[in-house]
DNA sequence: GGTTATTCTTGACACACATCAAGGAGAATT
DNA sequence: AATTCTCCTTGATGTGTGTCAAGAATAACC
């Protein structure tokens, strides 16, 4: 899913830096109705690599472009599924919708990455709202042509199956960080998951607003700021602004409080 | 994947008591080294019921029984993955190690579920450790029967498309519920998950020892039983060993504490 | 460049739930 | 029937994290 290492919190793009999007993504700014070039698009989502011109050619038919602005919500909470969306570029937040403005999001979609699949294979509607958290470029694939796929090609199948189970796996991470692991050590392991295996120590923006990490880490911003706080004056990272840095990974995982 | 309305929270068969299951258990008790007939039993579990003749004699090559007792252990965290469980009769519990015994359950397995399906598609090990409840009968199924029966069947995959996605959606509504559901809030959820379409009064039995419920729901033993004790007071419910009576379930439902 | 929004931080306080500890209630065993 | 488990309950107390409120810092906008 990342050649970024294991991810212990998936659906997060910490740096969402992939050359051949970037491009798309100015393509995107400065000609906002030109055609881009959805087939090589497709064909280089992690979901799709393996599948042939045909296979391709089937699901580009199946597809249609959507450039939600920031803020804009791509679907609501209850609303009915009719396919599933590719992020291009920007960034989408899934989220469960809650009292007075309250929120809780439960994933932050980068670049080359998908939402909204395993919703085809149920008759349920979205447990989840789908919210823009920058203008974005999405690709709507639709129900059908997903599974005309799927009949074509039954290795494919079995890529949507793996796909699916690396979901799982992360909300099985989720609920057992959740469970039993308390916010500084939520937290540690989310900056953490961006280890590039470069010893020592190691350097990255966060991928969004300190409140919607918080929120993902389920943790109120005030929260949040304490522990980023708690760790600075440890020694343990250092912060400025979006930016983190991490003198000692090593020590960093030790920590265990 | 149950015939008993909505689950809130899947993986869990609070009345495990499907006839065809109930005989086979019988079967099991009287006459431990019989031979059930494997193919039957494949054949009514849920995920494989559109299967053909043919299929199921693959799966049945590839399946083996195994009679844990209770407390046994079925694999531990960590693990490699060669197949999946299928759970003729008994109960399994699905869940994280945690300091000095504590644990955290993630799913009760029941008659008739199968648990482990996720892991085969990925290079990745359990993230779970799976124990015995009780005595139990189940059908392993190996990665390699399956995957063949996949191949034969891509109406097949689809299916287990399908099973994964109602598995995601359970693990998105349990995150749901720890992130923004109070404690009283999720054993009420909990509660009336077993809604059965009847109006008015619903009664049934807790299916595992309390604390493994309350351990399910994310609560220590104690905040459980003081949470019973609040619903008793305040007339939503009975509580009597195990057995649980909701006089009215509209009254209960409207609970938020 | 100054003004207005956002976003983030910091403090004081409250509360849900965990922890520790001890006592009951059954069920199983002798 | 008595004993030993295990499971459950109840009380006293602690604490992590949320809530409320008010600044500070940063970004956005005219």
């Amino acid at each position: 899913m990342s050649a970024r290492g294991p991810l212990n919190f998936p659906y997060i793009t910490p740096i969402p830096s992939c050359a051949f999007y970037d491009s798309v993504c100015e393509i995107g700014d400065y000609m906002p109705n030109h055609k881009i070039d959805v087939s090589e698009i497709l064909a280089n989502l992690p979901l799709f690599r393996q599948l042939g011109q045909d296979d391709i050619a089937l699901l580009v038919q199946g597809s249609r472009e959507i450039r939600p602005q920031k803020g804009e919500f791509i679907f609501q909470k209850g609303d009915p599924s009719h396919g599933f969306y590719a992020v291009v570029h920007g960034q989408i937040k899934l989220a469960f919708p809650s009292v007075q403005g309250a929120e809780k999001v439960v994933a932050i979609i980068g670049p080359g990455q998908s939402f909204g699949e395993a919703m085809m294979f149920m008759e349920k509607s979205y447990p989840v709202f789908a919210q823009a958290l920058t203008d974005s470029l999405l690709l709507h694939i639709s129900k059908q042509a997903l599974f005309t796929a799927i009949e074509h090609d039954n290795s494919f199948a079995r890529k949507m199956l793996a796909g699916l189970s690396i979901r799982l796996h992360g909300l099985i991470h989720d609920v057992e960080a959740y469970s039993l692991r308390s916010g500084a050590q939520r937290l540690v392991g989310y900056l953490l998951q961006n280890e590039n295996g470069q010893n020592g120590q190691m350097e990255f923006d966060l991928p969004a607003s300190k409140q919607i990490i918080a929120s993902r880490l389920n943790l109120t911003p005030e929260t949040f700021s304490r522990i980023l706080h708690q760790l600075t004056e440890a020694g343990l990272i250092q912060v400025d602004g979006r930016r983190i840095t991490i003198p000692d990974i090593e020590a960093l995982r030790q920590y265990d409080h």
